[in-house]
This record gives C-alpha cells, structure tokens and sequence, in this order.
DNA sequence: GTTCACTATTGAACAGCGTTTAGAAGTTGT
DNA sequence: ACAACTTCTAAACGCTGTTCAATAGTGAAC
C-alpha cells in the first residue's frame, strides 16, 4: 500500500484530532489508545508517529481545539457588566464540564506522562483563560493594583474550576443540574461583592 | 518457596499500602506499576490479587491513608472562631497538596480505571471533609437553613479545592511558597464576610 | 514418622499498551 | 524504464494489569 498524498499531513492531522476527540466522547479517556485512533482513520499506529511526537502531543492538539470551543463560549458582551460577564463566563466553563465531561477532562485532568514542555500555541490559550478574567475584575475594581487584580483573578477563577471539577465527577450530591449553576452564582456574588468594596 | 504465615493477610495489606505510598512519593503516580509494588514487598505481582481485588482496590486503601492524616491536620481547635478554624482547614488542605504532592493528586485527581463502587468505609473517610466544613458554616451563620449551609460549604470547599488543584499542578504561576496561600485567605475572608451577611 | 489435606505463593501466560524502525509500496522526475 | 524519493506498514520491544494451574511448604491425623 502506502498511497502517497491520500491525504496531506494537514489533513492527517485533521483526522486524527477529530478521532481523538470522537473517540474521547464515546468511550473516555481511559479507553483511548494510539491503536484505536489509527484504526478509526484507516491507517497502522505507526504513521501517527510521522505526524505528532507521540500521543500526548496528539492530546494535546485535540485539547487546543476544545480549549478553541472553551474560550469562543467565554467571549465577553461588550453591553454587559464586569459581573455580569464574569456570570457568563463561569457558566460557559461549567457548562462545558457537565456537557462535553469527558473532553472537558482530558484538557483539565488528564496529566501529560512525557514531560515536554507545554508548547507556545498552548500556552497562549490557556493563558487567555485567566487573562480574559482579569480583564473583567479589573473592569470592576477600581484603583487596585495590577498584582491584587492578577491575584485575585487567580483566586475566583480557581474556585471556579474547583467547582467544575468536582461536578464533572460528580462528587458534589447536589440534585441534579440546576444546583451546581446555584454554587456557581453564590461564589461570584459573594467574593466579588466583598472584593470590590475594598477599592 | 510459599512459606505459609511469614506475613498475615493483614501484614500483607499494610506492607503493600506502604510500598504504594513510598513509591508515589518518590515516583508519582504514573510510575506506579504492580510489578514494583510487588518487587519491593518481595512477593510476586500475582500474591497482591489474593490480597486485594485490582490496583484500583490498592490505591483506594492506600488513599484512606493519606485522608486519614488530611482529617488529623483539619481536626477543629474548639477554641477557635468558625472563621478561623475554616482558614486552619483550609491550610491543612493546601499544605498537603503542596508538601506530599503525589499522594495528594493519587487522593483527589486519580481516575479510577474499574468502574465499581467506591466502598463505605472510603466514602466515609470523603463526606467528612464536607461535614467539617458545614459544622463550621453552622456556627457561622445564624439561622441559615440546612440546605443554604450545605450549598455553602460545598461552594467553599470546593473553591478551596480548586486553588490546591491548581497549587499541586504548579498552574499558578503566582511567586513562591506565600501566594497561594494568600490565595486562600483571600477567597475564605471575602466569601465569608459577604455570606455571613446574609442571615 | 509418614502421609494427607490444605493453603499461600509462584510463574507463566494473555491481551493490551506506547513507541521505534527496517523495509515495502507507491509516486515522481529524468 | 529506471532511479530517487516519500509515504506507510508490519513487526518487534518492553512495558502494563490480570488470571490461574501448578507447586512448595505447613499443620494435622494416623
């Protein structure tokens, strides 16, 4: 065999991040392996191999594209508050944890087994997420320093993902869909009403 | 060789429970193998599965562990304000995801590969983090229904959550030992202050 | 003291995993 | 037509968790 130019690496590349990422929603990460995303595009493990480094590169470009997803949900309306973008914003993560669990997870749970350095093209997306809330906090606050704005960005939106994490395992018993969302709207309104009485 | 009696089921356990222990803290998790487990206590990886039921089972009883000690460092100081025995909880969560980083990640961040109920005597050891947690927001709040305290231990707790998830994976990118820390307060004092308002 | 039943333990096997690489298969240029 | 080049495969390596027939040692019975 071995066709030349059935597909272009780009191509290639294409297809096996769309595998990865099917294959991640049917089954869970746990059931992903190198051979199944091979033999869901038609070709030997081998070749991905020619195309990505290994599989956690593979990973980590099919992350990159919920990441993409993640961060289009999170966009901010220009008309609205500081607050009530960072409403919005909350909901879009945890929405995408309840929704999309298993994908959602293999970006924020699943731990690398090669320790490459996180590439720059990931990096950026990540650090939007964190970016896109300090842009709103500091919307919010009025004369805080540039370092008590970055730190406590840092704090909302790691109790935001605490929050996310554990409903996506459901390890929180609370019933049913709503109350997560409930948790969600007393954290923000809590913090943030006594973070921005400090300006 | 099979030299009935030289260990006890019992001994057996506690030796494996150790080895696992040992070999997260050095190795992390990923390294973790059954054939390692095995080697160090000396027995064949097929012993193990007299012992317990998988790797799973093992991990699990070797997590009770590492609970145990959490539940002893967030033990409440009865003479101490709600407020303050929620920071010193809070502390004690962080400094062990921070200090026995791997056991902490193997606890809370591990995925269990079989899909079998988690048993009592584990699931135990978890609902007291939570109860600790609502006893102190009891305290806090005067007339709170028990339904609006359990919600607000749960979005507390697992805000708290979040932060050490992050802290373990080094995510923060926030400077040193201090910040996350700081993190912390920030998050227990305003929520807090703000929740506490409310009755 | 020998035999017998019992049980703790082993060792080998199975199916799967990620990864590497020699060489085959197909394409293109001369 | 042939050589050069690229794409892709097939097989292997060393690892994984797990199962189970066979074995080595123990303690009791005669």
């Amino acid at each position: 065999m071995a066709r030349r130019n059935q597909h272009s690496r780009e191509e290639l590349q294409a297809l096996a991040i769309d595998a990865v990422r099917e294959l991640v929603a049917e089954q869970g990460l746990a059931k992903l392996s190198v051979r199944k995303v091979a033999e869901k595009i038609r070709y030997t493990p081998g070749m991905l191999y020619h195309v990505f480094t290994n599989l956690d590169d593979l990973i980590l470009h099919a992350n990159a594209a919920t990441l993409d997803t993640l961060l289009a949900d999170m966009r901010a309306s220009s008309n609205l508050s500081p607050i009530q973008v960072l409403h919005k914003m909350a909901s879009a993560y945890l929405s995408l944890a309840r929704t999309q669990t298993a994908l959602w997870q293999m970006v924020f749970m699943h731990r690398m087994h090669n320790a490459a350095p996180v590439p720059d093209w990931y990096q950026q997306r990540t650090a939007q997420l964190f970016e896109r809330v300090e842009q709103q906090m500091a919307r919010l606050a009025d004369g805080q320093s540039a370092a008590a704005i970055h730190l406590a960005a840092r704090t909302l939106w790691s109790s935001v993902h605490g929050i996310a994490v554990l409903a996506a395992e459901n390890k929180l018993d609370v019933a049913g869909d709503v109350d997560e969302q409930v948790m969600l709207d007393s954290l923000l309104d809590h913090y943030l009403n006594s973070w921005a009485k400090e300006s």
